[in-house]
DNA sequence: TGATTAAGTCAAGGATGCTTTACAATGAAA
DNA sequence: TTTCATTGTAAAGCATCCTTGACTTAATCA
């Protein structure tokens, strides 16, 4: 899943570090969410979409849908 | 963080099940959803979202701001 | 009454998100 | 060259998300 995130944090001229103060996570999740290691939760993504003044669908692309089976019950 | 999965299903006259197959998740993950046992990742938000033909922010409440602390670097 | 459906819950375990600490690589600037 | 800021990465640990399997309760209905 991917996201805007380095570009909207380019656009402010914030480093890794000042996004994460500002959002109360470590620089490392930052890090990581830019390079793809995962994705946030959906409390972080409000709280990015927040800072940002901007929607979560603006931010983060939708996923490719990937088809799973869940057959319980 | 509040949610209106619950109504959202009831106007489609879906149980649990029937809408967890449709998100290809199990009926315990929409149980604990809607009664508020935990949040959904943020694929899995998209997924609801794609579903229900809504916004993120339309289904989900923000929540309450918790103000933590990451006092790292 | 007995059968069925829907909803709620619990336990155990695997997968993912996030933390702290630590170190390496790069580039800018003195 | 040395220093400094920034970024990337790794490991270990804890928290959260999601799974399967199983059980209970309530409502409906033949």
């Amino acid at each position: 899943m991917k996201n805007r995130l380095r570009v909207l944090r380019a656009e402010r001229d914030w480093s890794q570090a000042d996004l994460a103060q500002a959002l109360g996570v470590s620089r490392q999740t930052i890090n990581a969410l830019e390079t793809g290691k995962y994705d946030p939760s959906l409390p972080l993504a409000f709280k990015i979409a927040d800072l940002f003044e901007l929607a979560i669908e603006q931010i983060f692309e939708r996923p490719n849908a990937d088809n799973q089976q869940a057959t319980n019950d």
